[in-house]
DNA sequence: ATGACCAATTGA
DNA sequence: CAATTGGTCATG
């Protein structure tokens, strides 16, 4: 969505597809039948008396079906002219039914042929969906290959009537020392200039490796201060609730009480539409949030910025699936704002962001990195190793991790990240951790029952007799320990210390600046007030034995974020690492390399045809469902098709589904664009004639 | 989705 | 030949 978007022509309603057949079909109704038609119409409601001014109403109407995404015209009564405001709700009558709508724009004529139904009624003037909010809903459904009225779902809150009826409380005047703004981002090249920039009006684009350690949460404050200064609106995501927390703390105290607001769909409906209104009305200008927050109709908006772009929290569950940084790169692009894409690692599509000079690298020499990084190191912990090593065999750890953290634990808090319970459910050989595969079909092998032998997942035949294609073992591991015996496993170990766990449901926002053990999986580390000691990252072998297409990139994100919590090696901080040394990616964590990890792995994707170089969609759906949306699609040159291929059921509902099998789709990026048109069709066409439903998936996150 | 319309198909 | 079913088209 980086390139240039233009103006939809669905945007304006344009005369019937085929004006001279319906006109044909009109002339084939007798003139009888239309009189009476009329005086029927007339007789059972009163005549409606038009607006004098822009009578009619190009209105987005609610309605799931692909084909039926485009504005309808209709008469707007004079009583209701005054609250028929562009961006207003509205209820109308479409096809025999009484539909939600939202009102695009006024006009003073229609294209269209036949008499106009009026407006039903104006559910509420308040205009919740400014044109720029309706443009990037459009442009995001066209991305996507989805409806406007999917995309409207997740960009415009449910209305609450008592909320709406209270005025928004006005932000005070704003009190900005840019000076300071600068001096804050003053270790990164380019830092100070990229601030000015904002506080100027300009529209610089950068992408933002963080040191470690870095306190990001008061550098994207000043960052929003600066543009904030300069007048104009701000828009800030990140992954989840606690860091809306941490950077709504930051935000208040570089900008003072009452000139931000968080948006987040957790708050609530009162909560979250009152923010909402908040914005929409101008009151308020500087909004943080998570993905619920990325279409927030900012006024005047100066600056996105993005924290944490590889988090999978970013990626809208709900079609049509968009991704907060393709939703707010769009709003940089055509709100001629400026954006800050920012993290400790970096993703594939911010290398290709810089790489396509669309955006510049913010980030700090690499003598500054070295000051502020943690001392690492790589222990290996294969049970040959273990088995070497008689502590090892007591405590479960390598004598390395066992003693780096009883000597952190003399200076401060100590983390422990261990990959999630059931992250990976498949079987591991148990002397190479190599992970173990079906012999018939290459499927991951799991145990689903004490009583059976191993089973592939994808082919379910049983495997009494594996043995590992890498070393020749026998022997089978489950691979997960899981955080609690993880706990409780170094409970034992360090009998007189603290042991907290923060994972799933039961996540720790902080710790205090004291010797205590923390558990957490990856995600859930709570916020050390003054850095941890040591921080060991247990399994790494593990993360990296998924099939997905983002399997490493992801795991050193995430090791990164746990190693960016450690203290600088000047202050004694140690990270850790269980793992095999020869993994490139584990010597990107030892050297903090997020730029050079990112621009390997973005070569391997080209080479590879994945994205970003490429273009990926899936559909999925029943056999007969895709193979004949196979046959209708027109794809792009250049496309190519894999599959299909039977999907992995998973979830409660997976038994009693019928089977469900998925294509994969291919075109350079290049014809991206065409790909999301076509696939558009498809679905207008698919839908128009009930076929059955098959889901439309356009740059999945995931991809096993 | 819902409904209207037309043509082809089925049943007596 | 009427009743039924299925495909196509339109929704303002």
């Amino acid at each position: 969505m980086t390139e240039p978007h233009d103006p939809s022509p669905a945007e304006t309603s344009q005369p019937a597809l085929m004006p001279e057949l319906a006109r044909a079909r009109e002339a084939a109704r007798t003139a009888k039948e239309q009189s009476q038609d009329r005086r029927a119409k007339a007789a059972a409601r009163p005549p409606v008396e038009p607006a004098t001014e822009d009578p009619v109403a190009r209105v987005l109407v609610d309605v799931p079906l692909a084909h039926l995404d485009r504005p309808f015209d209709y008469l707007v009564p004079e009583k209701m002219s005054a609250g028929a405001v562009p961006g207003a709700r509205v209820k109308v009558r479409f096809a025999g039914q009484d539909v939600d709508g939202f009102v695009l724009e006024r006009a003073v004529e229609s294209a269209h042929r036949g008499r106009l139904a009026p407006l039903r009624r104006v559910v509420s003037p308040e205009p919740v969906l400014p044109p720029a909010v309706a443009a990037l809903s459009a442009a995001v459904a066209a991305r996507y290959a989805g409806t406007r009225s999917d995309v409207l779902r997740l960009a415009v809150p449910p209305r609450h009537a008592t909320v709406e009826k209270q005025a928004s409380e006005e932000a005070p005047r704003a009190e900005v020392d840019v000076a300071s703004a600068e001096k804050a981002w003053s270790a990164y090249t380019g830092g100070p200039a990229f601030v000015r920039h904002l506080a100027e009006g300009g529209r610089p684009r950068g992408v933002w490796s963080a040191t470690p350690g870095e306190d990001w949460p008061h550098l994207l404050a000043q960052a929003a201060a600066a543009t904030y200064a300069g007048g104009r609106g701000v828009l800030l995501c990140v992954p989840d609730h606690r860091d809306v927390e941490r950077l709504d703390r930051a935000l208040g105290s570089v900008l003072g009480r009452g000139h931000h607001v968080v948006l987040t769909a957790d708050l609530g409906p009162a909560a979250r539409y009152r923010s909402f209104l908040a914005v929409s009305r101008g009151a308020v200008r500087v909004v943080v949030g998570t993905r619920a927050a990325a279409f927030a109709p900012v006024h005047d908006l100066g600056l996105v910025a993005l924290w944490d772009d590889g988090d999978d929290l970013h990626a809208e569950p709900r079609a049509p699936y968009p991704h907060t940084r393709e939703v707010l790169l769009q709003r940089a692009h055509a709100e001629a704002a400026a954006a800050v894409v920012g993290g400790f690692a970096r993703t594939v599509e911010g290398e290709y962001l810089l790489r396509t000079g669309w955006a510049h690298e913010i980030s700090a020499p690499r003598e500054v990195v070295r000051e502020h990084a943690p001392l690492s190191t790589i222990t290996g912990a294969t049970d040959t190793d273990l088995a070497r090593d008689p502590l090892a065999r007591t405590t479960r750890l390598p004598r390395a991790v066992f003693d780096a953290i009883r000597s952190g634990l003399q200076r401060g808090p100590v983390l422990v990240q261990t990959p999630r319970h059931g992250y990976a459910a498949t079987l591991a050989c148990d002397r190479c951790r190599t992970p173990a595969r079906c012999a018939t079909c290459a499927g991951p092998l799991r145990v689903t029952s004490r009583q059976r032998p191993p089973t592939c997942s994808w082919c379910g035949r049983e495997d009494p007799a594996w043995t590992c294609a890498e070393c020749g073992g026998r022997g089978l591991r489950a691979p997960v320990r899981g955080d609690q015996r993880t706990a409780e496993e170094l409970g034992r170990a360090f009998p007189s210390v603290t042991v907290r766990t923060s994972s799933g449901d039961r996540v720790l926002a902080t710790v205090p600046d004291e010797p205590s053990l923390v558990v957490a999986t990856p995600g859930a580390e709570p916020v050390p007030a003054d850095g941890y000691s040591c921080v060991v990252l247990l399994d790494t072998w593990l993360m990296l034995a998924r099939t997905d297409l983002r399997t490493t990139e992801e795991a050193l994100r995430r090791w990164m974020n746990a190693a960016a919590m450690t203290r600088a090696a000047g202050r004694d901080g140690h990270v850790v690492i269980v793992g095999d040394s020869s993994e490139p990616v584990l010597q990107a964590l030892l050297r903090w390399d997020p730029g050079g990890f990112a621009r390997r792995e973005l070569e391997d994707r080209q080479s590879a045809h994945l994205p970003p170089a490429s273009r990926l969609a899936t559909l999925t759906g029943s056999d007969e469902a895709v193979t004949s949306a196979l046959d209708t699609v027109t794809l792009p040159p250049g496309a190519e098709v894999l599959g299909p291929a039977p999907v992995e059921q998973t979830g409660p509902a997976a038994a009693s589904e019928v089977a469900q099998v998925r294509v994969v789709l291919r075109v350079p990026r290049a014809h991206g664009a065409e790909l999301s048109r076509a696939l558009v069709e498809l679905q207008g066409v698919r839908d128009a004639k009930k076929n059955e439903p098959v889901r439309v998936q356009v740059d999945p996150v995931a991809l096993g």
